[in-house]
DNA sequence: CTTATGGCTTGACTCTCGTCAAAGCGGAAT
DNA sequence: ATTCCGCTTTGACGAGAGTCAAGCCATAAG
């Protein structure tokens, strides 16, 4: 399993100080002139509240929101209300991608805590990729890049048994929150053991049994949302066979 | 389930003339001199015979390549050998998204018939997108596709049962052919039980004992590859509930 | 024609995971 | 502090899909 549509870390650097997103979400490499036609594209960030919708399948697409800080959940639910968990997202990483096909979003995005997110307007993001070719470039390169992140979950949802995935989801979070300056090893979970099942394609009964199962063989420890990975090697052996060959990073 | 990456009716019905897969994969809405543009810029079209690779995970990635005739499957492969079939493609569907991200093909493409591709030099689309708005929009517009195609499988995945996931199969396979002209209800599978199975996450035991109980049910009729839909309404029905609300088309 | 080969079907059995149910725990509100 | 509520854990049980194995069929090769 691999990152997210992450930025790469010495971006993530940058970042902080204003509220501008730029740092954080697009590449580096563009000049003063460049940074300010961006500036005045992205929109100042948005605070979303835990539990607030980012935006809802169905409405119309017309931006896409980078993660400032907090922690998303998007979406897809079927008809008789089976909700599948298609990603979680942290900073730096991008929502609404698959809004552009039809200009409606294609999925849910809902915050998991107190989060803020900084608006990219599409339309205006095309219009500037024209005018900078890294800028554009980056863009489909952030696509792809959630395209091979989608069918690495496929990979995960199609041939994993439980224990695997719940490994591979338990290193997958730990190596982004070690890329983001977060303790690698010690962290908590923003979502909750259905979510979590929801996105790994099992029940939370399952979730619970196999975090239980971990803990008692010593290489985590599970208590509550709060996971501290003890063994992350044996978590790593446990997947060394089904990761996917040329995995990344 | 959605389409793949489809080209829309009216851009196919202008197709097959000569050897450029302009008028299959493209958009229309571009001026002549636009036109001989991307003509210049597309590659002869190159056959592929049953069971060759197109292109390999690990390699070089430089173009995308566009199904012209044929069928293809794309997989990814873990390292102990396990393997994800993660689409299978039809005229008009793009392969390659994947290896944009870093510049490295992320999965495998094999033909499973003899087939024609056109090569579409990634470096130079982009390009020619930034003088034509519309081609590099159209471009959005397909990666973004090919994430909600994604979304859909993953939903499939790990939420439906065998029955629902072959019942959307055969239908999503239905549609896509009737698009391209021909029989919704009565065609040849091209990928063997394994092939279905590994794509939808079963086994290809269980995609013949679930092929045979439709066929018990008077739903299909199964004579090896041919594949007769009698009662689509009924595997409709099936999958009412746990398709994707927003589901297009 | 016979024989091999690979894909497919079918049955019997197993096992993982889902379902149902009960109980524990912690946090939030009163 | 008390109560409530949602989340989690755990157990018992069952169903659905996987595994193993045998045999079938169709095509290709000898």
């Amino acid at each position: 399993m691999t990152d997210q549509t992450t930025i790469p870390l010495h971006a993530l650097k940058l970042s902080c100080s204003n509220c501008s997103l730029r740092e954080l979400c697009l590449p580096v490499g563009l000049n003063r002139e460049e940074l300010s036609q961006l500036d005045a594209v992205i929109r100042q960030s948005r605070r979303i509240k835990r539990g607030e919708y980012l935006f809802r399948s169905g409405e119309g697409f017309k931006s896409l929101y980078a993660v400032r800080t907090g922690f998303f959940k998007t979406c897809v639910s079927s008809q008789d209300g089976r909700e599948q968990v298609t990603g979680f997202l942290m900073s730096g990483e991008l929502m609404g991608l698959d809004g552009i096909s039809s200009n409606i979003h294609g999925c849910d995005a809902i915050a998991l805590e107190d989060s803020e997110v900084c608006e990219l307007p599409f339309s205006r993001m095309e219009t500037l990729g024209r005018d900078i070719p890294s800028l554009q470039h980056h863009f489909f390169r952030l696509m792809s890049r959630e395209i091979v992140r989608d069918q690495n979950v496929m990979l995960l949802l199609g041939n994993m048994k439980a224990e695997e995935r719940l490994a591979a989801f338990l290193l997958n979070l730990s190596q982004r929150l070690s890329v983001r300056g977060f303790a690698a090893n010690d962290f908590i979970l923003r979502m909750s053991r259905e979510e979590i099942g929801s996105f790994l394609g099992l029940k939370l009964e399952t979730v619970s049994r196999t975090l239980s199962k971990f803990q008692q063989h010593g290489w985590i420890s599970v208590d509550h949302k709060h996971i501290q990975l003890i063994k992350p090697e044996q978590l790593k052996e446990l997947i060394s066979g089904c990761i996917h060959s040329n995995a990344v990073e």
